[in-house]
DNA sequence: ATCACATTGTGATAATTATCATATCTTTGC
DNA sequence: GCAAAGATATGATAATTATCACAATGTGAT
């Protein structure tokens, strides 16, 4: 199966899968990272979970739906590989044992995203900022120093809060020495205190 | 393997599953309604999602993880059909067609908790309540017409807002002609304007 | 290089939502 | 039946978050 699968290359903020496409492969993630976002009512977006390498990046609709409700967009310079369908379902109804480390796999990136979603949903506004930069800090980039791959807009559009806020409240975060940071160049300088933050707002 | 399944009986506020507990079997609902719910800090509840008649309670976790990391409670008479996991696994192996239909409903199942949450997500109190009242009459009941199985606190649990504001604004559709109710008794009167406020806010 | 456009940044004000307080009504256990 | 606990209800006030307005900076296209 592994010999049908091909790779491509994407360009930072390049789309890579749109939303309303018909599904044709089942794709993951070689290097790189994607955002997977989906369009709401007058024309925002909304930012569902970023998936990094070897994350599978069909996860939604893949086996319930003919059609992406999702468009994937890379963040980064993005390897992507590509398995017919088709072919991977018939490699599946053969094997089993496949088709069940498959499930499991899905299992838990979706359990991920479920829960990553309630996390957020429970918490305030400077809990969400504390959560989205602990997010990338710890599970991204595992360093307290990174490049924020994403703007203030789409950490709004991740968190559901305004652009205004996140740009207020990272200045907050700042002027209190919980953060350092020129442009998307961020670091962590009070990680005790950003995670009181995350967890009690 | 239908032969290995066992039913159980559950009345109205009885745990069915209790979070932490060990995954022994799959299971799914034959008849009643549930709800997934989870402990936060400071001792509160966040509700998941529901599950009707042949959905599937074992969804979260249930492949990627030995403990359920949610608690499943009976909203009403309830049951229950659970096979032995280790008994489904045996068969998942041998049977790829068997595996790929249980992994497309699966991911049916957390499409929708997924898609729901996210649209909790970007609406608003009075949108959010529009959302709940219209999930359980056209998803749960198909009538305009039905007795609420939770409590304007467990609303609130669910959509994240506070049970006073839920009570609040539940209120406030009754003086605005938009729902009748009586305690529990709830009846759709301008369900497009309910629509549109759960669509616009 | 420069123009157009998006992003970052900040302040003032409005709108939304939470908190606290208190009352009535139901349900549950004994 | 009655006490206790929880649910529903409503008001006043505080806290949080959104909206609008505007400036400065950065970025991409030509």
């Amino acid at each position: 199966m592994c010999e049908n699968k091909t790779e491509h290359q994407y360009d930072k903020g390049e789309i890579i899968i749109h939303e309303g496409s018909e599904i044709k492969d089942f794709t993951y993630l070689k290097s790189g990272l994607v955002k997977l976002s989906r369009k709401v009512t007058d024309g925002k977006d909304q930012i569902i979970s970023f998936a990094r390498p070897f994350d599978f990046v069909s996860l939604l609709s893949i086996f319930s739906s003919s059609t992406y409700n999702y468009t994937v967009t890379a963040l980064d310079e993005t390897i992507i590989c590509a398995i017919d369908l088709e072919k991977l379902k018939a490699v599946a109804l053969k094997n089993g044992e496949f088709t069940l480390g498959l499930m499991t796999r899905i299992s838990e990136a979706t359990d991920k995203i479920i829960l990553n979603n309630l996390d957020i949903r429970r918490k305030n506004l400077k809990g969400r900022i504390a959560h989205v930069i602990l997010y990338f800090a710890n599970y991204i980039y595992k360093n307290n120093k990174f490049e924020l791959p994403i703007s203030r807009r789409e950490i709004a559009e991740y968190i559901g809060m305004t652009t205004e806020n996140v740009i207020r409240t990272m200045s907050e975060f700042r002027k209190d020495r919980i953060l350092k940071f020129d442009g998307k160049e961020i670091e962590i300088v009070n990680e005790k205190l950003l995670e009181t933050i995350s967890e009690h707002g």
